[in-house]
Order: structure tokens, then sequence, then C-alpha cells
DNA sequence: TATGAATGAGTTTTCATTCAT
DNA sequence: AATGAATGAAAACTCATTCAT
């Protein structure tokens, strides 16, 4: 039972642990090398051992987990369910995925996704790939009759992709509150926006306020 | 009538219109105060005349900008419209903001308000500011009937301000068709998913896929 | 009668002087660009306002000089002097040089003359063109007679370019002893023993050794 | 007979051979130790247990090659041979060690003899030996008459070694063609040169110019 | 106002060498 | 002998800001 000795893979992820935690706390930017290797203490020639620059840090971070992503929407497609649940479910995986690890995602959605002129140029296509893939469920809910065609299947991804970044940028900027109650509600609120819509049906019996 | 000399507001003016042009092209953080100044057509020096530093410059452009939008807000709030005219209002201010100067829209957005982790976050309150007036729009609408009860106000105001600020980056990006006519179709998608939602009612007559 | 003030060009002059005797005292590759800031007791950045890098200052030095050196050459190239005497005009240009100002040839021969593997392969062509001169006035003293034909004049060349580098190694590492007589016979002994050789001629009247 | 398995001696020199070709392409500097335990498809650390440092591998490279150069000249100087044909030697002996092994003799003239600001300087008296060893041929030509008085033996030293080096210096930079021909050709036109001498003696029936 | 030269702090990356196994 | 992971020192270059005229 001798304590295993680290393997390669180990301290790569050692390395990509504290890069998490240092990046999710002072921003990439912010931060040096050095705070990478003392967070995860090791040397710091040792980062380069592993890793080819800083920026590679981040984009394995970001392309592990995005992958992650791309394929839970690609099973959700291909189940069964109603169009809304499947959109439930990604709006779902996302926000679980935030509860699990809030670090990973707020660096992801900070400094990637919502970096537009920098690593958000660098990943434009793989982060398309999950626009592509939901605008692909509201061209089936349409052609169902589930969904409404009054609006593009790519202003639809659109918005609701807009909808799930702007509840994570909520979270992460301490703007929505986090507790698992309201993280449930979340997921609800959007799933309801989007698919419900904001306006009453006529008829669907509004008391008028005041 | 010699041509008059510049007053030191147009020399403002032409800093900053410079630095649209600039900060558009290169990203704010990609570009020198050189590379401003030359663009002006001005000194070096002089561009600290006017402002205090680089990140001032920025923060101009923004804050100006921005009030203008928290204005036409205010006053689409204070008409007597529908919930959703309201809402159709302020995508249509600016979509046709974007219309109009692409540079200044592309820089609030790319360097301001997308970017969390700089100038998103020193104004995170003013930005706020917009989020809290559309939530008031939609608690109002609540309080007529003419918004279902079943989203808060706060996530309501989350996800269209999330739309909208998907529909420009896909227009900076490119991503998205730009044309007189995507922008006006642009302006009613994003309305109608959020007021309409995505969801056929029920008996909505849906004719089936296929 | 106030102090001049400092012109661009005199900066410039401060600091590539300041270069030479930093060059000369610690070698291009174990000097750091603060100790020729320092030399030149100017600030660090100063010298990237004037520079482009460390490498264009040691260009700049070995240009302007390699210049004048074939410039020497082509003008005495011109002249309606004897083959042996251009020589010896070349050989005595270049060791007045030395003289003149030992630390800046000794950074021209030693950085970049004699450095294969940097600067002596960026400046391969300029160098070559010394050797080019030469081989021409070896041309015309082949086909006025004066020269034998049994060397190419390209070899001629090389030989006389390689005893006048050896000179300068000479002297630069202290090796040749560098009084005003010991460099004028210097110039004599290169020009002797490449115009005249070594070997006496049959019937010169040799006495016979011991 | 199995194969033997590698000696230590073995070992050493595999590395060293490795070091070579690996100097020889890149250049000392340029290559890293990781690129020799490649090249000898050894493992990094290995090259440690052989060698102290980098350095020391060049170092032997030179000195190893050098001991041979010099064993040479001393061997020709023991001779009876003329001065001419000492010095006719000497310069075969070099010309046929860079055809011999060219890959080597780039590596100690321009990683050791030119460098001389590095190795150059630590290997002076070594190289010097070579000059002194030369001179003393000369000395010797001088008491016997063959070689004239009017060129100190250390000038004339100096001017057929450089002649050497510049030929050498030649070769590798592909400035000097290097066929069988013209190798041979070289080695006479270095003696011829400075034996000789390029100047015809007067009533060598020079029959003039134009 | 206007100019542009002068300042100097700050960080990534490389790579020779060491060392635990 | 052999392996290759671990260490950490070292320096060029950039550029926002200041300041003397």
């Amino acid at each position: 039972m001798a304590t295993a000795r680290a393997t390669a893979a180990d301290r790569r992820r050692q390395i990509l642990d504290a890069a998490v935690a240092v990046f999710a706390r002072q921003g990439f930017h912010a931060c040096r090398v050095s705070d990478i290797a003392d967070e995860a203490r090791v040397a710091y020639g040792l980062v380069y051992h592993y890793f080819t620059s800083k920026d590679e840090i981040l984009d394995t971070l970001f392309l592990e987990r995005w992958e992650l992503l791309l394929t839970a929407i690609r099973e959700t497609d291909a189940t069964d369910l109603a169009a809304r649940e499947k959109l439930a479910a990604i709006v779902a995986f996302i926000a679980d995925s935030y509860r699990h690890d809030p670090d990973l995602m707020k660096v992801i959605i900070v400094e990637v996704t919502r970096a537009a002129n920098s690593f958000g140029r660098t990943h434009l296509a793989k982060i398309n790939e999950a626009y592509a893939l939901i605008a692909d469920i509201v061209v089936d809910a349409q052609e169902r009759g589930e969904f409404t065609t009054a609006v593009t299947p790519q202003f639809a991804a659109l918005v609701f992709y807009g909808a799930i970044e702007q509840m994570l940028t909520g979270w992460i900027f301490g703007l929505l509150s986090q507790g698992d109650e309201d993280v449930e509600a979340a997921k609800g609120y959007v799933v309801e926006t989007i698919c419900g819509g904001l306006q009453r049906a006529s008829g669907e019996g509004a008391v008028g306020g005041m």
C-alpha cells in the first residue's frame, strides 16, 4: 500500500487543477506561470515540461470540458425526448457542471467563451459546434411540429445559448444566488422563458395587475 | 473664414473616434496608445493631455454610449406601449445602434460587456442598470397580466439581455448576416422567441412534421 | 554658449559607442542590454527607442564600419598604384583602423567576421564583397603581368584576407605586440609574405643556415 | 558470438559522434543536450554520465582532433623535407582531414577555432601550439636559407595559418568548391601563395598586360 | 496646447544540470 | 549504467506613463 509515485498523467492533472484555481481566482492574464507552479507545489520549469505554454494550459482545460458538453448535447439529441425536454437536459447538464466545479466553469466562460478577442476567437469553431447542435434540435422540433417556425433554428439556438451564458455569468459574478434550490429553479426559468415565452397566451386568464 | 481652430472638445472627440477605430480593428490590448495617436493624427503625448490613461478612453467610450442606451430604455419604459412592444423597441434601438456605428458597438460589447475580467467587472454596476430597467418592464407586464409570472423578472431580463448580446456577438464575428433585411428580421426573432416562446401552444395547429 | 541638447543622432551615437565598449569588454552574448544602457547612462527602454533589438545594434556597428572598408578598397582599386601597393594600402587602412579604434575593430572581427554561426552568417554577403574586390585587384595584376597566374585570384584574395584577419586576431588576443612600430612592421610583413613569398628565389644568395 | 554489449568507451564514442553531427547541423549554441541524446539514441541523463557538461563534449572533440594535428605537424617537422614540402604536408593533412570528416572539421573550426569569445579563448594556448610549431619550421628554413628572413617566423606562421583557416571556412560555407580535384588544387594554391608569393620576380618573363 | 523623447517595471520561456529511482 | 522527471536561474522586449521644452 505504498504511496504510489505520481505518474506523468497525475502531474499533468495536478498542474491543470492548480491552473483552474489560479485562473478562477486571479484571471488568466493577471496570473503568472509561477503562480500556477506555486499552487501546484511544483517547480517553475515543470509546468513547461508538461505544457508548451501558458496558453496551452487554458486550451487544454477548455477543450477537455467542452468536449464533454458537446457529447452531452449529442446524447441528448439522440434521445426520444420532446424538444423542450432536450433543452431542459442541456441546461441541467450545464448548471450541474457549474455546481460540480464552479471554478472550472468560471474559467471556461470568463476566459474562453466570453473572451471575444483572445481565446474566444481561437475556439470560435468549437464553440459554434454547440450552437449547431442546438439548432439541430430546433430543426427537428420544428419538423415535428413541437416548435414554432416563426423563428429560425439559428436564432432559437442563439437565444438559448445566450440565456445559458448569461445565467452562468450571473452566478459567476454573484448576481444570481446559487443555492441548490436556486439552481434548480434557474434551470426551469431558462427553459420556460425560451420554450413557453414570456407572453401570456390571450385568454390565458390574466387577471390584470393592480 | 479661416478654418476654425480645433477646440478642446473637438480634439477629445478626434481622439475618441480614433480609439474606436483602433480598438475595433486591433482590440484594446493589442493596440498601443501610439496607434491611437497615429490614427488621430495627433502627437503621442497629447492623448495624455486629454485622458489620464488608456483605460479612461475606453471607459469614456463605454459610458457615453451606455448612458444613451439606459436613457432609451427608460424612455421606452415610460411609454404606454405593451410590454412586448417595449422589448421590441429596446432590441430595435440596439440593433440600429449597431447598424449606425458597428465599430463602436463592437468595442463596447467585445472590450467591455463581455470582458468579464477587466472592463466588464469595472462597469458591472452600470451594465446591471440595464438589467434592472428591463426587469422593471417585466414586473410591470406581470402586474398587468401581459407576461407570465412563471418566470421571475430577473430571469426574464437575463434571458432577454443574453439574447441581445449574443445577437450582437453574431454580427461582430460575422456569424450572422447583417444586411438591412437580416437585421430587421433579427429584431423580430429575438422578440418572438422571448415573448412568444418556441413551443407551439397545444392546439396551435401543428400539422406534424414529415 | 548653452550646452546643446542632445539630438536624436547624438543619442544613437551615444548608445552605439557604449555598445562598442561593452561588446569589446564582455562579448556580445555575455552582455545584457542593461549593460549597454548603463554604459551609455541612459534608461533601459531608450535603447529600444533607437534600436529594435540588441542584434540591430551590432548590425549597425558592423555595417557602418564595413562600408568604410569597402569604400577604401574601392578607392584603392581605382588608383594607378602597382598591385603590391594596392594590397599594402588595404592592409594599412585596416591596421590603422585598428589603431584608431581597437574596441570597434575587435567587436567587428570577433563578434561578426569570425562569428561563423551567428552574425558572420548574416553578413556573409557583405563580407564577401571585400573578398571580391580584392580578387579584382589580383585579376588586374595578373593581366598586367604583375602577379603570377599560378594562383587563382580567388585563392589569392582568400590568403590575403585570411592573413589580415589573423593579424587582427593576434592583436586582439594580445599575441602580437601592438606598439606603433610593431603595427608598421606588421603591415610590411603581411604584404611581403603574400607578394614576395617566403621562399628565397634560387640564387638569391642564401648563405646557408647555422 | 552474440552482439557484444556496448562498453563504456563505445557509449562515449556514440555520444561524441552524435554530438559532431548535431553541432555541425545546428551549431553548438542552437542545439540542446537532448538533441545530442536523441541523435545518439540514448537517454537524456546518460550524456551526463559520460560527460560533466555540454561544454566538455565539445572540448573533448576539439582536443582529440587537435592533438592529431599537432602530432602530424611535429612529425612533419621532424623529417628532412624542404620547408616548402613541410608546409605542403601540413596543408595536405588538414585538407584531407576535412575531406575525411567534414562535420568534425566544421565543428572544430566554426565552434572552437573561430569562436573567439568562447571556446576559441578557452583553447587559445592549444591553438597557439600549432602556430608555434609552424613558426619553428620557418625558423629552421630561415636558418638553412630556404626561406627569406624578411618576414618574422611568427608572422609567416600567422599568414600560413590564416590561409588554412580561411580555406576551410570557404569550404564550410560552400564558397569554395570541394570536389576532389578542387581540394587538391587548393592545397597547391595555398603553398604556392605563401612560399612563392604572388609577385612575379622581375625578369620572370612577364609579357605585360594589355 | 502640443510634442515625442525618456523611463523602467514586469513576465514568459528556455535549457543546462541534478537527482531519485 | 540508465532513465527522464524535476529544478530554477537568467534576460530580451514591450509599452503605459511621465516630463522637459
